[in-house]
This record gives structure tokens, C-alpha cells and sequence, in this order.
DNA sequence: TTGTAAGCGTTATCAA
DNA sequence: TTGATAACGCTTACAA
């Protein structure tokens, strides 16, 4: 191991507090305090203190004060994953989200530290080896060996996001995805559509996708005729929209609209009607979730369900720092953000009996009459 | 400060390496030797000591270490902002970087600290208080007062991505955002156009986009028809884009191409013009930079100057590692990535004189006969 | 092959 | 208002 030198080959040390007591001449301990604003020293003192501090361009050691706090003023962002991180690159999501907490947290002088942990992980050292003050998880499910570790952790405060852990007393920030997921399927039906397709990525039980699946079925059960609930399911990516889509066309022709559990599989979609020449939304409507920046710039642009996602980081920023601080309530909280329609280009009426045009191109000629 | 207090009131304390070496009756000096692999162990001993680790689920204080070792194995990714954090939510572009360098240096066990700091900052505290052992940068600019503060540190690795610092002795990866840019510019001379527009977000002197422009500058110079450069100045963002797409049509309604700076920008102007009615690629051509996951499924699909985002992520993740490992050579790396085209839907030759119909709606008509 | 003891830079406790 | 001292949990000379 190599020491750092300086030209005279001593080796080169950081200004430490115990620097700065010598030069002013005063204890450490007087030093520590006038840096943490613990008030008990002469303005004198102080002065003179944050004086040195500054001539010697003192930074304070925070591993050495987390040693001693067991406070680390670090907070985990943990993201479970499978794998080739299926999704995990791809979706401007996570960035959004990551954004709006870190800024959160940077305010009250917390720190993001970034992992990705596979999904099947026994436990996640880091939180104990690097005193972690608190953790996010984003993504979980229950069956995931991961997820059962880190809800046993009593230690420090743990929220899980976007996770539907029924049967564990978590902390949880959710939007809700039950509701919006209905929210699209009745504005749907609404418009006149019967045959809607749901597009989602995997349903895992207690998934979100599976819980706009939830939303999804029961708009179309409260809605009198006997509409039936047809589920594709793919990955949450944009070229599995793209396929997707073509498969739409062969396997359910009669289709008219799309409720898709993601704008980064409504977008896929809109490509692949786009490819086959489908026209969104005279042939078929098509509506996404998340509302993510681009959802808006689109072509045609997209009906979606709206989150706020950075405000979604914003609020599990706020509720950490307030569990940090130990004003949390003894029992978990659970903060589910309202979700709501936003209207665009990609949903209309679906195509009237007279001018109907079947997905399928086959027989397009003769619903072409008018 | 509330500790943290079992039900028979005792403070919980971890399990520390002491603990285990105590309970396997050997120093903590062994315990250590065991657990780093340092070999002057019996096969025995380290057997037994490796049970109690296991047992106790001993997870090794990491700060303790970081203290004694002054190595962190944290690597912080700085950000430089602007106030209210300008494309940096938006831009799916550092997501794809982040996981590509998170996954690379975590298979070395370090880990990644997210910080976005001002631009305007005078210190980064966070580099010498955490003891982190190296630090990425990126998109930073000579006349950061923060990136003067970062290029004179001399105790560890810092990397500078998407930076060009010309007066700076340090480390750099890059795309060859110039050569890109050329290509672009080119591929359009070579398809007919002459009247291109380059539309970037700010063009501060020596940052990624004034690279790009420079590209674009020496294509058309190549041209020995005389091509005047265009620029058009705004914002990289999508909702820039749009609107600079609207702005176009009536500032320089005879362009026939857009030489766009981001994809993300691109993605805008595809949507802006589609608002307008000008249709894409036949009334005018647009190329994207970046090749984020998206590009290849708007509506056109656009042709774009492809960079291997993860790949950069993973290359400056290396690098780093190599640095931080001591085996760094004595002076200053430069890695430059090498883009190329990629042609979709959204460029085409320009419209002829026969059929040509200016972006702007006014005299569309007269133009229209044919 | 193993152990002793010092120390990394801070803060908490207690005393002055 | 200030200071001496002992930790925090680990590694590392050096000694045995």
C-alpha cells in the first residue's frame, strides 16, 4: 500500500480538528463543539475558531464522526434486480425519482448512495457496514428473499416504494396504481371502447402492474355489458411494446384500445401500429401510465395516467428525514399518491360499425366502404 | 440523541470483529488476517473464524475501516447544476451512465455516493470529509468556478466526462462529439441539403454542444458550395425543442434539415413540427445525437449519431478502478468514444425544387402545384 | 502462526 | 466556559 507523499516524502495528512485546537490553543473538545453549534463557548472562542477553520481549509472528517455517532448522514437507494437488470437502465424513471430524493435529502445534509442488489440476496451489508441512516427500496415484491430481509431490519428506518407487501408492516410510497389503472379503462370505456386490451410487464402477485391490473378489471366489471378482461404480458421495455403491438394485431384483431401499465410500453406500441400502418387513435386508442417528460412530445401524443414521479422522490425524501429524525409514528406509514387522467392524442371513440377497420389488414378493403 | 434500546433496556450494540475473536478465543489482529485473506492463518483457525462470522452475521464496519485505511471504496459522481437543476431530472442520458459505471465498479466492491453540487460551488466537501477514493465529473466546464476547485486535486482519481478542458491537466472521457456532429452534417450535404440548421442547448465555450457545432461547422466549410452555419440556441430539453421547432418555421422557414445536438431536443422538434403540419422527412430532415433507447422508436423514427451511454458508464467505471489501483500512468488519460450514424425514418433528401413546399404555411399553396 | 498495543479523527462524559 | 480522557471498530507495526 502505497502512502501518499510529498516531495520531502513526508507523508501528506489532511488538517484535522485537532489541528486547528493547537493553532487557536484550545481543546478539541471546545473545537468540536463550536463546529456542531453546541453554543457552550465564548463568542471569542468561536471566532476565532471558524477562523482557523477557514485559513486552513478544515474539512471535518464525517467518517471518523460517523464512527463515533453511528450516524452516517447516508441514505441507500436500494433498487432489486434480476439478473441483466432487465429495465433497470432504460427507464428514465428511476432517474426522475432518484433526482427529486437526493435533492430532498441534500437540503437537511444527508448523502444518496447507490445499489443495485439481485433480487434473491440474502441480506444487503452495506446498510450495517456503512451505518446507514435510512434506506429506500424501489421495485419490491414479496417474493423476493431480498425484500424479506430488509423488512426485518428494525434498526433504522425503511421505506419501501412502488411495493405492495400486504402481509409486512412496511413503510410504503405508493401511487395508486389500482385506481389510475381504472381511472384509464373507464375513461375508455367511456369514449365507447369494449374490446381494451391490458399491456403490462410481468404480474407478479402484489406487483404494481398486477395492481392496475386490479383497476383494470374492475372498471370493465362495473360496466354492464359483458366485457371481458384480455391481459398481455411482456417485459416494461419499449421494444416489447413494438412486438407487442404486432402481436396485438394477429391475435386480437377486434381490438380498439390499449391500456398499457407504462408510457415506456405505450410509446413501444404507438411505434409498432405506426409500423403496421394501424393509425393511433382512429384504429385504435392507446393509453399509458407514468406520464414521463416525453409522453407529452410524442407522436401522436399520449393519453396517460399522470404521477409525479420527482415529487414521488420528494415525498419519500421528506418522510426519511422525518423517520430519521425519530418523529416517526411506532407503527408504518403508508402514503399513497393520487394519480389522474391526462387527455391527449392517442385515445378516441373507437371506430364506428360503418367505417370500422379491423386491425388486421386482411379484410381492410371492405371495411373500408362507407 | 435517543439511543436505540432493547426491552431490557441495554443499548443494542453490533456485532464487532472483537466480539468474534473473543468467541473463537484469538486476537482481533487474526480475525482481521481472516477475513482479509492475508494468509498467516492456520486452515483451522480461519475455519473457525469464518464459522463465528457466519453465525454471528458479523458484517464489518466499513467506516471503522475507512477511517484506518483512509479508502473509502466510494466513488462520488459529482453533477453540476445550475439553481433549478436544468435537464438534470429529464435527461434519461444519466441514468444509462450512472447504472453503466454503478455496475462496473460495484463488481471491485465499491460504491457509488450521487451528489449534484453547484456549478458555482467553490469546494466539494464531500471528496476529502467522506475520504472517497475517486470522483466522476460529468459535463463540467473551464469556467466552473467548481470545476477549477476539482482540477486541482491531486490525492485521488478524478474523471471528467463529457467535459472538454483544454487548459487542464486531467483525466477526460468523451465521445468525439465533433466527428459526430461532422458525420451528421455530412450525411445531410450528402443527401442534397444545403440550408441545415444546428440546434443545440447552450453553447458555452468548450462544452460538448460547442464540439458539436464545431463538427457541423467544418462539414459545411467541406461543402464547396457556400453554406451558411444556422444556429439556433435554446434549452436541451423536449419542451425547447418544441418550441424551437415552431420558432423555426417562421425564422428560417427555407431550412430543409435540423442538425439537433440531443436527441432529446430532436425529439421535440418531431413534435413540434408535427404540430405544424411540416412532415418529417419530406418538408424537412431531422438528426438526433445520443441514440438514447427511444430515438429508435418515435414516430418518425430518428436518425441520430449513436454513443454507447451504458458503455461510457462502464469505460470511465474501468478507468477508475485502474486509477484508483495505483497502476494510473503519471499524467492525465483521455479515452475518446467513437459515435457513428444511424439512419432511420426522419431524414431524406430535400424536397426538389418541383415539389418543394417552404416550412412555413403562408405561400404553401403556390408551392403545391406541381 | 498468533498476539499486543497504538492510532485513525471525531464526540461523549465527566470534571474543573 | 473549557478541558482531559476514553471510547467508536478497525488495521498494522512490531513482538513473540
Amino acid at each position: 500500500m502505497k502512502a501518499k507523499q510529498t516531495i520531502t516524502g513526508r507523508i501528506k495528512r489532511s488538517v484535522t480538528l485537532r489541528d486547528i485546537a493547537r493553532q487557536v490553543g484550545v481543546s478539541p473538545t471546545t473545537v468540536s463543539n463550536v463546529l456542531n453549534g453546541r453554543g457552550r463557548v465564548s463568542e471569542q472562542t468561536a471566532r476565532r475558531v471558524h477562523q482557523a477553520v477557514v485559513e486552513n481549509r478544515f474539512i471535518i472528517n464525517a467518517t471518523a464522526r460517523t464512527l463515533r455517532q453511528k450516524q452516517s448522514k447516508i441514505v441507500g437507494v436500494i433498487i432489486p434486480i434480476m439478473e441483466h437488470l432487465i429495465s433497470f437502465h432504460d427507464n428514465p424513471f428511476y432517474w426522475a425519482f432518484v433526482s427529486g430524493l437526493q435533492q430532498t435529502i441534500a437540503s437537511a445534509g444527508f448523502h444518496v448512495m447507490l445499489d443495485a442488489v439481485e433480487y434473491s440476496s440474502e441480506s444487503v451489508e452495506i446498510i450495517r457496514s456503512r451505518n446507514l441512516d435510512g434506506v429506500v427500496v424501489v421495485g419490491s415484491h414479496e417474493s423476493f428473499p431480498l425484500t424479506q430481509q430488509l423488512a426485518q431490519i428494525d434498526t433504522l428506518p425503511i421505506i419501501f416504494v412502488d411495493s405492495y407487501l400486504p402481509t409486512m408492516n412496511v413503510n410504503t410510497v405508493t401511487t395508486d396504481d389500482r385506481f389510475g389503472s381504472y381511472l384509464a379503462t373507464r375513461y375508455l370505456l367511456g369514449l365507447g371502447h369494449r374490446k381494451i386490451v391490458f399491456l403490462s410487464g410481468p404480474l407478479y402477485e402484489h406487483g404494481v402492474d398486477h395492481e392496475r391490473w386490479l383497476g383494470y378489471v374492475r372498471a370493465l366489471s362495473e360496466q354492464d355489458t359483458a366485457c371481458r378482461p384480455i391481459a398481455v404480458e411482456t417485459q416494461m421495455s419499449l421494444e416489447s411494446g413494438r412486438l407487442a403491438a404486432h402481436r396485438l394485431i394477429y391475435e386480437h384483431p377486434d381490438v380498439t384500445a390499449v391500456v398499457a401499465t407504462g408510457d415506456v410500453l405505450a410509446i413501444g406500441v404507438l411505434r409498432g401500429f405506426f409500423e403496421s400502418g394501424v393509425r393511433v387513435p382512429h384504429q385504435c386508442s392507446i393509453i399509458g401510465f407514468d406520464d414521463v417528460s416525453i409522453a407529452s412530445h410524442t407522436v401522436p401524443s399520449l393519453t396517460t395516467i399522470h404521477q409525479d414521479i420527482k415529487g414521488k422522490g420528494e415525498a419519500v425524501g421528506r418522510m426519511l428525514l422525518r423517520l430519521i429524525a425519530g418523529q416517526g409514528p411506532p407503527q408504518s406509514e403508508h402514503i399513497s399518491l393520487n394519480p389522474h387522467l391526462v387527455v391527449r392524442e392517442s385515445t378516441a371513440p373507437p371506430p364506428t360499425v360503418l367505417n370500422r377497420l379491423p386491425l388486421k389488414g386482411g379484410d381492410g378493403l371492405q371495411s373500408k366502404r362507407q
